[in-house]
DNA sequence: CTTTTATCGTTGCATATGCAACGGCCTGGC
DNA sequence: GCCAGGCCGTTGCATATGCAACGATAAAAG
C-alpha cells in the first residue's frame, strides 16, 4: 500500500528528531560549558531579552509549563543568576530579574548560540532559508489554530 | 542591537516546541489510548516497515540509542507485541518482529496518525507543503554534514 | 465580614532517559 | 587452540519531566 506509513517520511518523526539532534549540537554551546538545563536556558535568555517578570508571565514567554518554571528558577537563584523579590501586591507571586551575574552568562552565551545556528543555517541558500522560516511559521499557525479548536 | 537573541526567533527553540506541541497532539492518537512511548511507537512502526531484524538495526532505522531500543523492545514483548528470537549464529543477539497482535495494533493506530498529520498539513497550502518538507530535508542533510565534520 | 472559590507557585511521586559500567559472546593476532 | 580486545544488549544510577495534590494568598459570593 502506498500510504503505509513510513517512520522518516512522518512528520512528527522528522520534527523530534530534528530538535533532538540540534539540541544535541547546540548543548556545547551551554549545557556542557554551563551545567544548563534547556528550561534553565530559556528562562535566562527570556529574562535577557523582557526584562523581569513573574513566573506565570516567563511560563508564556517561554513555553514552558509552571512546574519546570519553577525548578529552572529555583537552581538559578540559588546559583545566584536570578533574583527573586516578592511582590508586596500579591504575596503569592514574586518578580524575578537576572542579577548582573546571571546578564554576563547570557552575553556569554548567546553569541555561541547565535553563532551556531548561522553554522546550521548557512548551510541553505537564503530561498531556502526563507521557505523554511516561512514553513515553520505556517506549522505553529496551524498548531495554534488546532489546539484552539480542540482535539475532536 | 538588532542581532540579540530572540527566544521566539531562534531555530533550536522553534524545532523543540513544535516537536513537543505535534507529539502532544498526536499523543491523543496512541499514548494515551494505547500506553505507548515514543520510542515504542518507533519500534512497532519501524518493524511493521521493515518486517524485522535486530536491536541494532532498530535503533539505526528509529534513531534511538540501543539502551530506549532495548527497554522498548522489553516493554513489547511483555506486552506480546513484539517477538525475540535468538540468534544462533551471534548469541549476543536476537531478531526482532512483530507479533499478529502488534501487527494489529500498528494497523490501528498507523491510520490515525496519518489522518493527523493530514490534518495539520491540510491547513498549508500545497506550495508551502512542499517548501517546509524541502526544508526539512535541507535541514537534516546539514546536520549530517555537521555531525561528519565534528564540533569544532 | 465570613465563606467559598480560584489562582500562584511548590512539592511528591512515577516515569522516561542518558551515561557509564557490566556480562556474555565473538574475532583477530599469536 | 588461546587470549586480548571489541561488540551487542542490559542494567544501575542520576537527572529531567509531567501530573496531581498541596499551602498560601487573593478575589468573589453571600
Amino acid at each position: 500500500m502506498a500510504n503505509a506509513l513510513q517512520l522518516r517520511q512522518f512528520l512528527p518523526y522528522r520534527l523530534n528528531d530534528l530538535a533532538e539532534r540540534v539540541s544535541r549540537g547546540l548543548a556545547q554551546s551551554y549545557s556542557r560549558d554551563f551545567d544548563l538545563t534547556v528550561a534553565e536556558w530559556r528562562v535566562l535568555a527570556t529574562l535577557a531579552e523582557h526584562g523581569a517578570g513573574q513566573a506565570r508571565q516567563v511560563a508564556r514567554w517561554t513555553n514552558l509549563d509552571k512546574v519546570r518554571v519553577s525548578r529552572a528558577v529555583s537552581r538559578l537563584a540559588e546559583r545566584g543568576l536570578v533574583r527573586r523579590r516578592r511582590n508586596a501586591e500579591d504575596l503569592r507571586t514574586a518578580d524575578l530579574s537576572l542579577t548582573g551575574a546571571g546578564d554576563d552568562l547570557v552575553a556569554t552565551i548567546a553569541p555561541r548560540a547565535l553563532a551556531w545556528e548561522a553554522r546550521l543555517l548557512d548551510g541553505l541558500p537564503p530561498t531556502e532559508q526563507r521557505a523554511l522560516q516561512r514553513g515553520l511559521a505556517l506549522l505553529e499557525a496551524r498548531l495554534d489554530a488546532l489546539e484552539a479548536e480542540g482535539p475532536p
